[in-house]
DNA sequence: CGGCGGCTTGATTCGAGTCAAGAACCGTGG
DNA sequence: CCACGGTTCTTGACTCGAATCAAGCCGCCG
């Protein structure tokens, strides 16, 4: 879907400032510059594509509101999925300063809603007289390396269990440091299990399990967390990995 | 050990020229600026730490010579590891931008070999005067994430074949594109498996499936390959995430 | 010589995938 | 209002790849 008109352009970036300040950017004129470069893109709606694998980069996203993932699609026509977006992330901008045509990540919309877009050109102006602008976006994408990094792990070393409720608590963790206190995951299991890396069917009983033990809403199809703290135990849950230090605290295991 | 004598100051960075002119760096002031902030930090030998997972970063290093690999220590002890590094290779450029004070990433040497460092201090004022280097070594982390996402999709899909296949593609791919062209690969099997996330068991039944196959030396107990085109059809092998324009061609599977 | 790190082998277990079918929950249109 | 078709979620039966356990072996170095 392409440019509907701005829905009131300073509220819909809000979710992009409080990223850029997250990142260690403090200055207001950097700040102001980034913002400029934003052109809202209208409304996605569910599955939609935002990025595609194989285009010519010659803009990077944001995401505004909603949920999007990078993913990539195989041979075999399965899919998946590296990191969800939540808003304010950056859905490529590692496209910016390497340009793979090849179809390593595609990026899609998850639920309804907004993107914006920069232009590779203007940023490359801005990044000049603003340097510390360019720092606070290494970072940016440096996060999101950990973060893939830390799913790694997780995916080769933990068991089915653990790699389901990690996956639910970083979500969580994520929401809440931009302030999406809601404990449902707006994610079906199809999602999950991409992003897994199990079979949906594994990923059902799973779920199933977690209802079982009260962590999950035992009398709802969504994904709901009830029990945060059994959660994070089961997961063995450890935030740092996402730099958020103004939410940490919430997002520690009790050691006992 | 990597044969002969102490090679002079000069010679011995000779891999991060190729490096950083492999990520797009073309101005020479930029390069011997960069050159400048090195300091040879002496020999490794093998299991030797480089990087304490722990420590607080004051300056990052550059693989000159050997094989290293950042991996984490899990708290069953066991060890997963991210990445190996080739003499040219950052250890935890990373580090320089975000700098994690958790068990992240630790970086030990694989073979004996030598490091250099560059004290963040210095490369801050070097890339307010080099901002091209900047985006050089943005891109030389995005490299390495690239390698990370690869290995994600790898663990997480395809069969232990396909993993170990994948993996020793890889490092025979990039030595290459560094000029290191020998068949074997100096890893050891407990090596092998920590990268795939396999056990030591099941790499060894796999490596010697290869050898059964023809694509490893029978008769060694190194890791020797002698059917490249063979061992790319296996693990469906596009080096393109690998940014390595010289010696892409010869890493692409034969279209039959 | 003995000890140790790396490699091999076989037997056994078990977690997760696959296949197949059915049920619950939409939205849409007659 | 209900009948539909399409998702998404559930359940059960069966299979199989890889982990684990447990020795034994080879080659190296002190």
């Amino acid at each position: 879907m392409t440019s509907v008109g701005k829905p009131s352009g300073a509220e819909v970036v809000r979710p992009v400032i409080g990223k850029l300040r997250s990142l260690g950017l403090e200055g207001e004129a950097e700040l102001q510059a980034f913002l400029k470069l934003i052109k809202v893109r209208g409304c996605l709606g569910r599955g939609e594509e935002i990025i595609d694998a194989g285009s010519s980069p010659s803009h990077s996203s944001v995401l505004l509101t909603g949920i999007a993932c990078s993913y990539r699609r195989l041979q075999d026509g399965s899919r998946h999925i590296f990191t969800f977006h939540h808003p304010g992330d950056f859905c490529d901008l590692h496209r910016y300063v390497l340009p793979e045509r090849n179809g390593a990540v595609a990026v899609a919309a998850i639920t309804d809603g907004l993107v914006g877009t920069i232009c590779h050109k203007d940023l490359d102006q801005t990044l000049v007289q603003h340097p510390k602008l360019g720092l606070a976006l290494w970072r940016a994408t440096m996060l999101e390396a950990s973060i893939i990094r830390e799913k790694l792990v997780n995916v080769s070393r933990r068991s089915a269990l653990q790699r389901v409720v990690h996956l639910l608590c970083e979500q969580l963790a994520r929401r809440e440091a931009i302030g999406i206190n809601c404990a449902t995951i707006p994610l079906n299991q199809v999602d999950l299990a991409d992003a897994a890396g199990l079979s949906v069917v594994h990923v059902n009983r799973t779920v199933q399990g977690l209802r079982m033990l009260g962590v999950l809403t035992p009398d709802s199809r969504s994904i709901e967390v009830t029990d945060k703290k059994r959660l994070l135990q089961i997961a063995n849950f450890d935030a740092r990995y996402l730099s958020m230090p103004k939410v940490l605290s919430n997002w520690t295991i009790d050691t006992q």
